[in-house]
DNA sequence: CATGAATGAGGGTTCATTCAT
DNA sequence: GATGAATGAACCCTCATTCAT
């Protein structure tokens, strides 16, 4: 809470920008897009505001920078898991978004929304959509896994299983962004997720 | 299309108040909430950016007030829908839904999420909850009314289907605004409300 | 000297326009174009920064209305010599040019070889060059209406003539702001358009 | 043409000051001073901003470098004229002149004027004055040596036809400067060049 | 009910320059 | 002799809002 650290001076390039990438997320859930502006950038990241400018062109390309960064931390939560067993992969990984959720940790979900409604003219959106379908391949490929190793039913479509499971997580975002905490807290974006992998599993594994 | 840019003078207050609002609404879709300045407000209303403060205290007022217009539009497409069979009318709703989202017409949606995504401390966010709680309790009633008669399994959870189905609207919406179509106009989000509404289904409805 | 007048408040929009073109072109005559700021204009108007842009869309616009009120000022200069004799209407005109330059009187001359120097891509010389191809063309129409009244050989190229006596200008100006003040001091520049006028004065006239 | 872009390494001293300066009077002619950025003199120069700064002490020294390197190039055409006739010289000087404008060769004249009109306060237009007085000498040397080869009168004065030479020199400029090309493209500049020299040249040379 | 003129705070960006390495 | 990171002041401009008329 309140501004990140007062960092210590004279980082080489590279540093100074993961640190400015990582003040910019924090700025994001907190203020939203629109309230990340350059002073408060400079301030929680300790240096002038000149400075910035030193690392990136613009803030237009800070906040290209933090998407990107926001991205890669999706993809570090994704395959971090090693669970072999498929369906119980994609459970971790919908318990692990529903605890991302409630537990007010935003580091994920409300900058990527805040991204999301970024004024047309930015970019913001179009570049946050060629990721976000990268995700989605992502699990498309973790359902036919499933189907190799026998977990899900051979006959079901990846690509409309990883839409479907991101209906669930986009819901229970856009839920908490609403203040309507009771979907997640009450279970039932949990009892959504079952009904969709319930309906997926193979026999032997059908609840 | 666009603002209703040269206004005609001398409306009464109500006229002129409900006149804003939609100017408002247009503003947000096209450029935000952020974007949705007083000098554009005024621009596209035909009068001074003084003579809004006639009719709102604030910037905020206005667009607490564009929520509430927004959520009456919406509404009215709820309740619009005469069709007498629950599960034809939920289809219908559906239909709706992706129609508008695919036909680009950002009457809806796309101010919707803008709101969602306004800066915490203007407590938009939360007054979208409220009327978003009020929209759910509808659809719940409308599904009860479907249980009540016969079109609905009596033992479904009507609270977790309204959910559910506003996770279907959302995937649609997020997949909108993030660029990514196809969930939509290859039909992907049809049939995931296809699956929720088959699991429900009285035995005589199912397909 | 100074900032011009610190301005009684609330002045009609015509009358601040007009007061801050005042303040411009002082401003341009001590500093330069570029020295002319925006904080440096409503220092010198009485207003805050702000105030600047109710009146002029930007910059780039204050300056071009400068350049046009300087020019306004250089025809009032022309025409206001009421001499009937073109030959000494032609030589006052040159007296009071010349003495504009070694006063140090900076309301003409100095602002408009500042303008001169600005950046290219402001347009601001090519505006300039419009208004000063008008004045050749006053100047030319001068020495016309002498061939017409016999004070000037009728053989005379008119528009020739009112080139040389801008050469002759502009070499007082040019050696003015290079600080070679001794070309107008000493009667140099006096000589060069006597030789000129010389050279075209009907017989009567010439000396 | 351009900016020497991407220069050779670790050049001397005298060698990267010379580079330098070259740099600069590019960017005056192109940008005008106030253009000529430290950013842009590094750039073009290949080096770092810092880099700068070992071999001038600010940018104001670099600026007054580049005006005297302007007038060592001015010297050299003057002096390069091997014509033994100094009439014919004159016009030889007066023609090439003629050729600069016209030709849009913008390494002499558009950047004298930026010079000319470089902010009082950095000194540049007293320093210009010095070089010019110097030039304007040396012209008044040339008209003495023609006295003395019996090719111009003896009894004009060298000093006032110097001056003169340069009206004709600076209506070129500023004319061109102002995009009315016209005076030197219709020969009009080249008549008043002729009507000084005719007016200076001893007998057997009048034409 | 509406206006026109004004404000003060803050927006993003560029500037010439310094200094430890 | 040169670099890379940083500074602090200044740049132009836009914001929501006020108030006498």
């Amino acid at each position: 809470m309140g501004a990140t650290r007062n960092a210590a001076k004279r980082l080489t390039g590279s540093e100074r920008r993961r640190q400015i990438v990582e003040v910019i997320l924090d700025l994001v859930s907190r203020h939203g897009v629109q309230g990340v502006t350059i002073a408060r950038i400079a301030a929680g990241a300790g240096v002038t505001q000149a400075a910035l400018y030193a690392h990136f062109a613009s803030r237009e390309e800070m906040l290209r920078a933090a998407v990107e960064a926001l991205y890669e931390r999706v993809a570090e939560v994704i395959t971090s898991s090693d669970e072999p067993d498929v369906m119980l992969r994609l459970r971790n990984i919908g318990g692990f978004h529903s605890g991302l959720v409630s537990s007010g940790t935003n580091a994920f979900i409300h900058p990527l929304f805040e991204f999301l409604a970024a004024p047309p003219e930015t970019g913001l959106r179009e570049a946050l959509g060629a990721k976000q379908r990268q995700v989605i391949e992502t699990f498309a490929a973790i359902v036919e896994e499933g189907k190799a190793q026998g977990s899900i039913k051979v006959d079901v479509d990846a690509q409309q299983v990883a839409w479907e499971l991101h209906g669930v997580y986009w819901a229970e975002d856009v839920s908490h962004l609403m203040g309507l905490t009771e979907f997640v807290t009450s279970g039932r974006s949990a009892i959504m997720l079952e009904r969709l992998l319930a309906s997926i599993a193979a026999d032997r594994h059908s609840r």
